[in-house]
DNA sequence: TTATCGAATTGACGGTATGTCAATTTTTTG
DNA sequence: CAAAAAATTGACATACCGTCAATTCGATAA
């Protein structure tokens, strides 16, 4: 229910996302926005950190907080442009040859190092999902840069399997990766929280998303059932 | 950062989630909050909801409000209680022969029905999906609850595929279940909001998810591939 | 060293939401 | 119709939000 922003055509200090110009006090203070707000994601939701709360967790006042951030969600997409979602190892997991033998392991590895991975910025990207679910269009557009490399990768596997007609030729290699992608973070998320929740554990899951992403990439029937 | 209820013992009308009597007037406020809430969630994300707004809807004061419901989440809880995730028609799609031909098209059946469903409670459905990622239990629980039908519909399925010895026997059928209603949910969420967003239409999605699950439920092979 | 100026901080304020009473009004019932 | 129960609400204490003007801090140059 917060309404736009008043006519005000001046400097207006905070309408970027940080001040004109930055010393080297601002910077200092502006990252320990930053990594308090990063702390305080550990214990509480996105919506129980309130500006109030991170501007004391550094000993100072909201009025402070609000010269470099708009609020906290700003803040969050700050720290997200340090986090990747990818890696070396990852991306050289996925750039296998899956029409070859082994798919079904290879698949366990890559969907243990995309959680671990994961669970390395856990907070961030739990509450950039959460954002983007609710429909903030800059979280959206964030988790969809960070996801995009990933997304690549396995359309160009996809497309791969689909020539050498282990899959149908009709399925849209982005919609394939998309699947798989929706199943991977929603794994990720669910993370090792609810281990043995719902009577499956964690490792089941892995195992179970790992078999889903060899069979899409083509490595069905190269000797892994066991 | 919302702190324990007090140690107050006596009656404390408003510490479950309606007074003690309701007579027929107090249903009828309470059915009119519930309404309320969910027609300004059509429109607002859950925490852009607050007390006051579903007040003010029904021309009533806050103070009205927590006789009834201790807050917005509790109002969705209660809604959620006349939402099913499942019908008739659902199960009869899912309850199919999976290793008979066909596989592939009656996959997209039953992905096109449970979208389908899915969106008819879109608004309360989100929001639960939300709140139970936030951690809330209560949310956790009921979203469990709400899938349970159909995790045990397809895992009945994937046990006979496995049998079937269509795909590996030493995969969890729960954790198969599980990530197919990972990627459904997700699918559902995502819904026709972001049509065309991501280059990848809808459709596709829904097409590419329908031979996940075909393959998991041992309908590979059966000669779907275009 | 100190004067200067931009960077940085904050006290204080108006607005709004929360959650809880006690007091009052409305409805039901004997 | 009068007593009892249910329902409503005004008023209040508390807390967060977001903005400014006023002030303090700190780097630089004379």
């Amino acid at each position: 229910m917060t309404e736009e922003s008043h006519a005000l055509e001046q400097i207006s200090v905070a309408n970027e996302s940080y001040p004109r110009k930055l010393g080297n006090k601002g910077q200092r203070t502006r990252q320990q926005l930053i990594d308090a707000t990063v702390s305080l994601l550990e214990k509480n939701g996105l919506r129980d950190v309130s500006v109030a709360d991170v501007a004391r967790a550094i000993n100072s006042s909201p009025a402070t907080f609000y010269v470099y951030f708009k609020g906290v969600p700003e803040v969050v997409l700050a720290a997200l442009e340090n986090a990747s979602q990818t890696s070396p190892e990852l991306e050289a997991l996925i750039n296998r040859d899956w029409l070859a033998p082994g798919a079904t392991e290879a698949a366990l590895a890559f969907v243990e190092c995309y959680t671990e991975l994961w669970n390395q910025n856990r907070n961030i990207f739990a509450v950039r999902n959460l954002a983007a679910e609710e429909g903030d269009e800059r979280f959206y557009e964030a988790r969809m840069q960070q996801a995009r490399p990933m997304m690549v990768a396995i359309s160009e596997q996809v497309k791969r399997a689909q020539e050498a007609g282990r899959i149908p030729a009709n399925l849209s290699p982005n919609s394939c990766g998309g699947t798989i992608l929706m199943m991977l973070e929603r794994l990720a998320a669910i993370g090792p929280v609810s281990e043995g929740k719902d009577g499956v554990s964690y490792a089941e899951l892995k195992a179970a998303a790992a078999y889903h992403i060899a069979m899409m990439l083509g490595g069905a029937g190269t000797g892994d059932a066991a």
